[in-house]
This record gives C-alpha cells, structure tokens and sequence, in this order.
DNA sequence: TGAGTTTTGACAATCATTTTCACTTTCGTC
DNA sequence: GACGAAAGTGAAAATGATTGTCAAAACTCA
C-alpha cells in the first residue's frame, strides 16, 4: 500500500498543470481512495517546502501547485483555461530583475514571473 | 464631508506601498472614521476594477493594493519587510513574455513581473 | 509482541472576503 | 421644500480555503 503522500504526489504528476489542493482532493476522493483534505494539504505543503513543486496563487488567492520536470529555478506558460503550463526560461529576465533591483538599493532580490494566455488546444 | 471611497482613496495614496482591505481598515479607524470593512473592500473592488489602483497577492494569498502614480502597464520593486514599492518598467520584459507565449502557440497573452527584495533602508 | 514514533483524518477553528438586508444619503423632479 | 428612486453604508451572517486539534491507525524496531 503506497503511502498518502505519494498518492498526492502520483495524483499531481499525472496532470500537466497547475491543481489545487481541493482539485486533488477530489480526484483523489474520485479515484476511491479515503484519503482526507487534511492530509491532501499536508502533502502538498511538505512537497513545497522541500522544492518539490512549484506552487502559485489564482487571482483569487487559491494556492495552486504543479510537479515541475525539474527543481531549478524556472517560470511557467500558463494556459488561463484549463491551467496547463510549460516551463519556460529566460535568462535576460533573470539578469533583468537582478539589475533593477539592485539599481535601486534593494538587497536579497528574487522575482515572480508567469506568463499566461490560451493554450492552442483551449483557442480553438 | 468626503465620500467614504475617497477616504479610502485618500488612505491607499498616502502609503507608498502595498496595503491590504484589512491594514487600510485599521488605519481609518485609528483616524477616527466610523467606515466599515464593507465599504473598505467595495472601494478597493471598484478602484481596482477601474484600474486606478494594483492589486496583488502575497504569499499568504492577501490581496494587497496601491495607488500607483501611472495607470499605464508597469510592474513593481516591492520590499518585502515594509511593502514599499517603487514602479519599474521592463520593455525587453514585455517582448519577452509576448514570444514566449507566441511560440507556444498561446493567444491573449498577458503576465504578471513582480520584484522583491529589501529596500536600503530595511537593510539598515 | 509492545512501547514509542509518525501518519492520518474527522471535526472544529481561523481568517480574509463576500452576501444580505435594512437603513441613509443623494439627486432629479415637481 | 417635499418625494420617490437609485446609490452608498455597515453590522452581522455566510463562504470557502486553509490550519489546528486530537484521538485512532499504521509503522518501526528492539
Ligand atoms: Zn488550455
Ligand atoms: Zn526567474
Ligand atoms: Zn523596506
Ligand atoms: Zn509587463
């Protein structure tokens, strides 16, 4: 029997895109495991904090995570309608922000960046 | 007697960082005004749905607002000890997050560039 | 097997934000 | 100046995501 979290973990990988934890949650539940919120939660949190997956918020606050391919710093294409994303890099952004806030004497300066738009599949 | 939203108005512009529906609330009613946190978060909803005023999310999932001085698109340096910002442009950036997404074949896109760091005087 | 540790999940508690709903205030009109 | 509609207010209740509590279940390992 393979423990809950990995269950939480297994559950995210196979989507593309970003998932709540109420999302999971419910697949999860769908699927007809007993796993409870409570422990979704716990997982996703642990798996955050470890760099595990990235994790951002909705425009309305939700907190949404995703298994990225892999742990070093990156960005996303979002798609807006159905939340699937692509890692993205870009290396002038990087030097970019890094510049801007050190041209005005801020110190410990990192960044978000997210793009997002309608993914081909959702335009057509 | 002022409107209850320019109140609010007045109370955003004096900050010259990010203040949440919760932090402006607070500081009316040390002021002495009798408003309510309705009519806080209802003048914050309209000002940033008119686009007078930014909006955006801390880690905790707050929704965080400020007067900025342009309407025009921009992004922030924000200091993540005493929420001051300033306002920065990024032209390579927007070129940027336009391709990427082109390339990915994503329409109506847009992005969110925010900076964080601790501004000189918190480094202090 | 048994004590000690970790994980789990039902349920209650938080907390920002939204809704309701019963006033007030504002405003155009008579 | 009075009057009814429309917009603005705020106290209190409702929502909804997230976190805290705590006892039961599963696991570790001597
Ligand atoms: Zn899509
Ligand atoms: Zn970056
Ligand atoms: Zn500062
Ligand atoms: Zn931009």
């Amino acid at each position: 029997m393979t423990t809950r979290r990995e269950a939480v973990r297994r559950a995210l990988t196979e989507s593309s895109g970003f998932r709540s934890a109420q999302d999971l949650y419910a697949d999860l539940r769908a699927d007809g495991s007993k796993i409870g919120l409570t422990t979704v939660y716990r997982a996703l949190q642990a798996m955050s904090d470890s760099g595990e997956v990235d994790v951002l918020r909705t425009d309305e606050g939700e907190a949404v995570y995703r298994a990225c391919d892999t742990e070093d710093h990156h960005h996303h294409l979002v798609c807006r309608v159905c939340s699937t994303a692509v890692e993205i890099e870009g290396p002038a952004v990087e030097r970019w922000a890094a510049e801007i806030g050190a041209q005005h004497g801020f110190t410990e300066v990192t960044h978000t960046v997210e793009v997002f738009g309608t993914c081909a599949r959702c335009s057509a």
